[in-house]
DNA sequence: CGACTTTGACCAGCGC
DNA sequence: GCGCTGGTCAAAGTCG
């Protein structure tokens, strides 16, 4: 395994991907809140990053990972709303459309696909379960192919055995991607992947690598490439939701993984994320849910809340609102 | 020996 | 139709 020295990890930025920018595969939106690295570290047309105006929530990274933060929680965290006043700005994978335009507190909303699509599980369910489904079929067919390449193969594969024939464009698992800062490339979530592929990306020096949760009937898979732009970012892209708990017991040992402290909120600006970044270096230690690598940090990094000064509400899900309400204690005070 | 990684090959989808 | 690229498979290798 890698070295987890994770200890400069201290940003973390949650997006929906569009589908990594396999042309045309993206027919799912993506919600996108952002970094302030304001660049797209991926070669990949995904997203265009942008500030996003965040609303607090107690969403975490482990929330997702568990399967306890639905998309329509997500949708929710970005405040997605098709009749936002917000901007959106709509970008499809193939032709990386972008009508929104967008400064900062923007949501995006990207690929054909409807918001909606990636809201709540019943929609999504839909679309899952056929992602699933056609996952399997996937796997099946592709063994059927090695088959007939072994085999010599009958005309039941490939040929015969797409009677299924898609019916549509194969609709993909939600997709959230998290960027993070780090010196590793694959970090600890408190679950265990199988690491099943790795493929250079195009215009980048870094390989994209792919993960499969080792658990039994777990589909999640992850993506883990590094930003060429900025080889210190590490994109990780989970794709479904582990039907099963971590493992690692993230929430007993202070690990829950933190998507809004890199989250702008609307009345902090830019300035405030800033601080943030800066004040919480080691931020993402705890975001890390790394308790199983006891190598990694220092306990000092555990500390990350005093240092911070920020008073422990208890679970870092809170930490947003404290912040806020610190914000605001400042701007009271000036 | 099992779990995991590496790596070359293959396939699907898309743009041209 | 062809070429490119992302995604996946699976055999071989590695590690504990």
């Amino acid at each position: 395994m890698a070295d987890h020295r994770t200890r400069d990890l201290y940003n973390l930025n949650i997006y929906q991907d569009d589908h990594s920018g396999i042309s045309g595969a993206s027919n799912f939106p993506i919600l996108t809140a952002t970094s302030p690295f304001n660049q797209i570290p991926s070669s990949e047309p995904l997203v265009e990053y942008q500030q996003h105006a965040f609303d607090p929530m107690n969403m975490s990274f482990t929330d997702y990972l568990q399967g306890s933060m639905d998309y329509g929680a997500l949708e929710r965290a970005f405040d997605l709303s098709r009749s936002s006043s917000e901007v959106f700005s709509s970008i499809d994978g193939s032709g990386c459309q972008n009508t929104g335009g967008g400064g900062g507190g923007v949501v995006e909303t990207v690929g054909s696909g409807d918001i909606s699509a990636v809201t709540p599980n019943s929609s999504i369910s839909s679309s899952s379960t056929e992602a699933i489904g056609e996952e399997d079929s996937g796997k099946s067919s592709k063994k059927n192919r090695q088959e007939k390449g072994c085999e010599d193969g009958n005309e039941i594969s490939k040929k015969g055995n797409k009677p299924k024939k898609k019916p549509e464009k194969r609709p993909r698992e939600p997709r959230v991607a998290f960027m993070t800062e780090s010196e590793v490339d694959h970090l600890e979530d408190g679950y265990r992947w199988r690491k099943y592929g790795q493929k250079a990306v195009k215009n980048s020096p870094y390989p994209r690598s792919y993960y499969r949760c080792t658990s039994q009937k777990c589909i999640v898979k992850k993506r883990v490439e590094r930003s060429f732009q900025n080889p210190s970012i590490v994109i990780t892209t989970y794709e479904g939701q582990h039907n099963h708990h971590s493992p690692a017991t993230l929430r007993g040992n202070a690990s829950r993984m933190l998507v809004t402290p890199v989250l702008t909120s609307p009345t902090m600006g830019p300035s405030f994320h800033q601080e943030l970044l800066m004040q919480a270096p080691h931020t993402s230690n705890l975001l890390l849910g790394d308790t199983t690598s006891t190598t990694t940090m220092p306990p000092q990094n555990l500390t990350t809340l005093q240092q911070l000064q920020i008073p422990d509400y208890g679970l870092l899900q809170d930490m947003v609102p404290p912040f806020m309400h610190r914000q605001q204690q400042q701007q009271q005070q000036q």
